[in-house]
Order: structure tokens, then C-alpha cells, then sequence
DNA sequence: GGCATTGGTTAGCTAAGCTAATTATTCCGC
DNA sequence: GCGGAATAATTAGCTTAGCTAACCAATGCC
């Protein structure tokens, strides 16, 4: 039976590993043309649905005047939409359109798979103990 | 006997679950009053001792124009020193000072330390399965 | 109906990214 | 050991991404 481990040390290898990892799949990005506030923004669209300028300036943990410009920045490369939002006029509704669905799609599926082509050295059993203690951090970082 | 997961899922998951962590401990950044390029070089002159800045630039996948400004900046705030490579004159030696030092190890310790505030929630057994999982994928990220 | 609040944009600044061009070494071939 | 190619860094000048302050438009509330 091995020891329960101290939970600082861990957080302390997460965060390093966490590190590490993204910025090994960043390099996949530049295939995709699109700067990155704007495809981690375009992210939040896709996966959330279509969101106010603030929700997504929070998500981003941005300044809403920096938002708007990246939004505009979108709408320009025809890759998100502002609407109208009957419910309330002041607010705009932003949606990532058909185009920007897909790019977002492909350069997360490239990410995906660079990533996935580390994970087949593993066996089995190895990445089974992954998978779980994966689950275990997304408990963790639930909120609440 | 779990079933092996299947390898793109895993890496999907952990994608989104890097993203997800790094979006949460930044925050933490705010505080230590020095900008987000700027803390990361740091680290890697930290961690990795005194580097050229072609060697930094490559390490934060920037040009090196860029890097020459951030280490300008570092140095105008104290934090880093270019020294003179006796080895080779034309490259520079990119230190962090004492200062530079203790900020990036404060900085570091309220990421870690608010990272663990999430793992206290976890029971022994899924800290320690965390932490299996955790030097699994350490393994796989090797390179080689 | 008037006034505070809220959502978004505009203006104007700094920081961080880039390429192209310049300067200073070093390396190498002869 | 000299001259040219290669390499390390910086400078110049541009774009993108961040900020605050100031503004306009719509909402909401007494």
C-alpha cells in the first residue's frame, strides 16, 4: 500500500506538468492562422454557445473594450457574428459561425491528436491510472 | 477489471483539464504585479539557470526580438541581468537576480498554494491515484 | 419621468508579438 | 591568417492584445 502523498507536492507537479503540456500542444496552433486571444475566444463560443461580450470577457479574464476588439477581429475574418438580443437591446449575442465552428474544430482535433501520439508509449494499465486520476482532478476542480 | 480507455478521449480530457487549470491558478498572478511574458521567462531562468536569449526565446516560443525587449524590461525592474559570455561575445548571459528569484518563487507558491485548496477535497485514495496519473503522464511527455 | 445602473464601444495608452535590417562576433576554407 | 559565410543580439517599425477613462444607449426602478 503505498503512502498518501502530500497534497502540496502534487498540486506542485500539476501545475508544471500542466505547464509543460500546453505548451507543447501550442505549437500546433500556428497552423491555424488565427491569433491566440481570438481562438481561445472563438473556443468559449463554441463549446458555451452564443454569450454577451461581458460572459465572455469574464470567461477570458479580459476587459470588456479588449473583447469588443477581438470580437471585431472575428467578425472581420468571418469566423463570429454579433446579434441583436431582443431580450435586452443594450447586450449583443455572440456566435461563432459555421466557419469559425469548424477552424475551432480542427485546430483542437490537431492539438488532440499531437497530444494523443505522447500517450501511446503508455500501457495500458498506465493510462488507465491516468484516465482515473484525471477524473479525480476534474473533481477537484469542480466548483464548490 | 476497468476497461482501457481509449487513447484520443484521455487526451481530449486532459487537453481541456490543462486549459481549465492554468485558466484557474492565473488568477492568482494578478497579484504579484509583473506581466504574464515576463513572470514566464523568469521561471525559465529560474529553473533552468543563466541561458542565452536565443535559448530563451526558443524555451517561450517567441523571436528573439521579443525576447530582447522582455529582458529589457526585466532588467529595468530588477529581476534579470544580461552578464557577458566570455565563452562567446556575441551571445549575452541571461540571469535572474535575487530579486527576480524570490518574486517568481512567491509567485509560484500562491499557484501552488491555491491549486492545493482544490486538492484537499479529494480523498487519500483519489490524491494518491492522482498522483500515479500524474507521473504517468510525466513519462509520456518525455521526450524521446 | 427622471436618474442610477448596466452593456457596449471609442479613444488613447503600454506591452507583447512579428519581420526586416544592422552590428558584432565567430567559424571555416583556403 | 584573411575574407566571407554563419550566428547572436539588437533596433526600427509594424500589428495585436491588454488596460483605464470617457462616452452612448438601453434598462429598471422609485
Amino acid at each position: 500500500m503505498p503512502k498518501t502523498p502530500n497534497v502540496e507536492e502534487v498540486a506542485d507537479q500539476l501545475h508544471s506538468t500542466a505547464i509543460r503540456l500546453l505548451r507543447l500542444v501550442r505549437v500546433q496552433d500556428t497552423t491555424s492562422g488565427i491569433a491566440p486571444a481570438r481562438l481561445s475566444a472563438l473556443s468559449v463560443m463554441v463549446f458555451g454557445g452564443p454569450v454577451s461580450l461581458r460572459e465572455l470577457a469574464r470567461a477570458e479574464q479580459v476587459r470588456p473594450p479588449t473583447m469588443s476588439r477581438i470580437v471585431d477581429a472575428l467578425e472581420a475574418q468571418g469566423l463570429a457574428r454579433r446579434t441583436i438580443n431582443t431580450k435586452d437591446r443594450r447586450a449583443v449575442l455572440i456566435a461563432a459561425t459555421k466557419r469559425g465552428q469548424s477552424l475551432l474544430q480542427e485546430g483542437r482535433a490537431r492539438r488532440v491528436k499531437f497530444l494523443a501520439s505522447y500517450l501511446v508509449k503508455l500501457e495500458p494499465a498506465e493510462l488507465r491510472i491516468l484516465a482515473e486520476g484525471l477524473a479525480a482532478m476534474q473533481r477537484a476542480l469542480q466548483p464548490g
